[in-house]
RNA sequence: GGCCCUAUGGUCAAGUGGUUAAGACAUCGCCCUUUCACGGCGGUAACCCGAGUUCGAACCUCGGUAGGGUCACCA
């Protein structure tokens, strides 16, 4: 049994992923889901100097919360396995040599030093395929002799090798541009793009998903299928997505990687929804859309060729679209861990905070910084009453605190409604606007310039007694 | 340097020979409003350059320019 799509997922475990990885990871999920067919994860282990502890793990953990699940993968066998390259090594050999009777590679024994002299004017080096066509006697007494030596590509000569890609179109390469590359190193073990080619035959892979850094240099893996006589995969290639105009997405310092922005307080499905869209245009021209409708909607038409720019403001408003999305029950959830963070144990209504919350954050992680006034109060700038189209400055101010303080002192009731109403009858006996009231109120009791709701809702939230006493110290402070 | 690829507002992008060149983010202004936010309305802002093909080019061709990728016994 054949599946008709078979796509993969290879990341190596070498530290964070970045969301260009995701992405590409993320159109293989969904082409392969599209098209009812599997989806693979391989670990792609080899490099064991850059290797980093826990990264495997995070692999799991990544896709798990971006509801990427795969079909294969170490920890799900298909049949195909070991899905591990490490534990594929001896495969690589085998392959090789076979690939050399079949004529498509050679043993090659020239040493670094001769290698070295090949360097041209720009220090690029090409080899000059010294042992090509060296007579098999003398290769079999050499590696009789026990010399080292490398598996090489017999690239063929005088063709050209093209394929059509699926968002780039055709990509042809003169096989005289393409060199005779090592596919197994003289310590047995193989380069990666041999492994891979391997690899994705040998599981069954029919559509190769992965970044442009290999759009030119597919020509030269497909002559290696040909050689061993196999069915060449379909190949998509994506380009890459950076950090600015000339830069990509590095791992190396840690740019846009996935977990920090879970840890910001993104919802992961915004995160995958924005990333989807980086490099992808439904034809419809949709913006948030669910897993199932990115599925549905996924074409490889839609694939843009060129590099696109990372814009975290725009993750920002899509995340800030999820969080408004959520019933009050669920943003309660989401947001409670934070709150509670911000608030330091003591006793507000964390409900009530979230209801606030809902509205005024685009990430989770400003809700500290918006609800800092809970904890923090003393001395302000008093030019914060000062506001012109309210008709309201310091000495308006010492009138509307202390009639908010009237209004308030006397009342049993705490409840939004009833501290409305409250305030606006005394304010209308004191013959001040309720506006200029609320506005006084409002700085009054937290301190702030900006504050997450008005003055009746800072009240509720902060209750009575907390009310009182900030109103009381901001009139001393109003008369000083 | 050789080879491969790309090029629409600040950003993501629609557009496939005739369009007032969409939409979103960001930005600015207005409305709503007890500040902020939400919501609503509106504005500023783009086809890299030069030839050619064509009645007509953002779209096709060629050449520049700019950017990316790749040329390892790294992955």
């Amino acid at each position: 049994m054949t599946d008709i799509v078979r796509t993969r997922f290879a990341p190596s475990p070498t530290g964070f992923m970045h969301i260009g990885n995701l992405r590409t990871g993320l159109y293989a999920f969904l082409f392969a889901r599209k098209h009812g067919g599997k989806f693979i994860l391989r670990i792609e282990d080899t490099d064991q100097e850059r290797k980093v502890e826990g990264a495997v793990e995070m692999i799991y953990r990544t896709l798990q919360k971006a509801g990427m699940s795969y079909d294969e993968g170490p920890d799900k066998d298909g049949g195909y396995g070991p899905y591990v390259q490490t534990m594929r090594m001896d495969i690589y050999k085998q392959y090789a040599e076979k690939l050399v009777e079949l004529g498509g590679a050679y043993y090659c024994f020239c040493d670094k030093e001769r290698l070295e002299r090949l360097g041209d004017e720009n220090g690029v080096h090409t080899y000059d395929k010294h042992c090509r066509n060296l007579p098999k006697e003398e290769v079999e007494r050499r590696l009789a002799a026990g010399e080292p030596y490398v598996i090489r590509q017999k690239v063929p000569e005088g063709v050209v090798s093209e394929y059509e890609d699926m968002v780039f179109g055709k990509i042809s390469v003169d096989s005289a541009d393409i060199e005779d590359g090592v596919l197994l190193k003289s310590d047995g073990l193989p380069t990666y793009n041999f492994a891979n080619v391997i690899d994705d035959h040998l599981m069954g892979i029919t559509h190769v998903i992965r970044g442009t850094e290999y759009l030119s240099s597919t020509p030269k893996y497909n002559l290696i299928y040909d050689a061993f006589g196999w069915e060449r995969p379909k190949y998509m290639h994506l380009p890459p997505i950076m950090k600015d105009a000339t830069r990509k997405l590095s791992k190396r310092y840690g740019d846009a990687n996935f977990e920090d922005f879970i840890a910001k307080g993104y919802p992961a499905e915004a995160i995958v929804n924005y990333i989807a869209l980086l490099g992808w245009c439904p034809k419809d021209n949709r913006e948030k859309m669910s897993m199932q409708e990115l599925i549905e909607a996924f074409d490889t038409d839609g694939i843009s060729k060129s590099a696109s720019i990372f814009d975290e403001a725009k993750m920002r408003w899509m995340s800030g679209e999820y969080l408004k999305a959520m019933s009050e029950e669920e943003f309660f959830e989401a947001s409670r861990e934070w709150i509670e963070r911000a608030i330091e144990g003591k006793e507000f209504d964390v409900k009530e905070l979230a209801s606030l919350m809902h509205t005024r954050v685009d990430i989770l992680s400003e809700i500290p910084e918006k609800l800092k006034f809970l904890n923090e109060f003393g001395v302000y700038d008093l030019n914060m009453y000062v506001h012109q189209k309210m008709k309201v400055d310091v000495e308006v101010a010492k009138k509307a605190v202390k009639v908010a303080i009237c209004a308030l002192d006397g009342l049993d009731d705490w409840t939004a409604d009833a501290i409305k109403q409250r305030v606006t009858d005394f304010a209308a006996e004191a013959g001040m606007k309720a506006g200029q009231v609320m506005f006084c109120m409002r700085i009054a009791i937290t301190g702030a310039q900006v504050t997450p709701g008005g003055a009746i809702e800072m009240a509720v939230v902060l209750g009575k007694r907390e009310c009182m006493r900030r109103l009381t110290f901001s009139s001393e402070l109003l008369e000083k």
